[in-house]
DNA sequence: TTAGTATTGATATAACATAACATTTTTTAC
DNA sequence: GTAAAAAATGTTATGTTATATCAATACTAA
């Protein structure tokens, strides 16, 4: 991650941010009303953070956002946001970047993927199918009963690629 | 502990482990023979151990060991022998438990893939044909080109599903 | 109300990782 | 063989990510 800002992070292609974030926002309003879930100022304003980046962000990363709105100063305050955030599914952690992203079809149970670019650090997430990866295969093999899957490929994205080309 | 499939050196009895981290370590060493490479002390003892551990390894789990040997004592000699070690092939790195642990298959370029138990801890290490997976699909399709793959999964062994049932 | 539970506030520290620079060892060129 | 260059190690310091703990507050339900 060593370029620019902002690049969208469903799929490599444009679309309308703010309808898209606005739109994200409303489902998590609805599934934490019908679950019971609180969903409180804190972690509201975490899920707009991510959804408004479409960016990975570190935790903190997003607490320095939230210092700005007088939501909390301490690591704390985004862990425990971050951590209702991903309990629920409305985010995903990425491992190899130690950073979270909002997930980009929530609701639905789906084991994400995603794909890294190292240039411009852009992040799209794709859904796997459960049962046709190889990873599951493999799992089943050996009887092992997977909870939790974490899929990455780092590379270049077509953006950047096409930038080295020309 | 007895696994099946493409298992590190979990589960094998004491006399077979003991030959079969012997048997790793001379093929690093006519590997790093044959490509010129400097196998030093701290590197090949590093490796040492995480072939004799049946578990994944942090950093500084790795460096105590070091300590005990007197080989090092600071984090960059446990972490500069884990890059070289990396980079080389020999022992991966498991994202989301922030550890090491030595190649199942060493000297075939492979993407590697870690069914890791959350009870038990044991890491099994398999290969996924690089280009049969959903993960390479995707990324073929929106023209995102892979340089290097996380696939991990948590959940249960095999031997710790079994204890549950009993 | 009142007790119980969930959330937030705040301090401290744990766990993981690297930057920077000095020193030593090994390799290469002459 | 010696000197220069390159690679590896030693050391100090610091950066980054994450959690344990306990006090205070807000919400929920009897
Ligand atoms: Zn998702
Ligand atoms: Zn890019
Ligand atoms: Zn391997
Ligand atoms: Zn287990």
């Amino acid at each position: 991650m060593n370029k620019q800002k902002a690049q969208p992070v469903v799929g490599f292609s444009q679309h309308d941010h703010r309808r898209c974030v606005k739109k994200a926002l409303k489902e998590a309003d609805d599934y934490c009303e019908l679950n019971q879930l609180r969903f409180t100022v804190v972690r509201r304003r975490t899920l707009g953070i991510l959804l408004e980046s479409h960016m990975a962000m570190g935790a903190y990363e997003v607490l320095e956002r939230l210092k700005l709105e007088e939501l909390g100063s301490k690591p704390p305050i985004a862990y425990r946001a971050l951590g209702f955030l991903l309990e629920n599914g409305f985010i995903h952690r990425i491992e190899r970047l130690n950073a979270f992203v909002a997930c980009s079809h929530p609701g639905s149970t789906h084991h994400p993927a995603f794909l890294i670019c190292s240039d411009c650090g852009s992040v799209a997430e794709a859904a796997v199918s459960p049962n046709s990866d190889a990873l599951s295969q493999t799992a089943e093999q050996s009887g092992f009963q997977i909870e939790h899957t974490t899929i990455e490929a780092e590379g270049q994205c077509p953006d950047c690629l096409q930038q080295v080309e020309s």
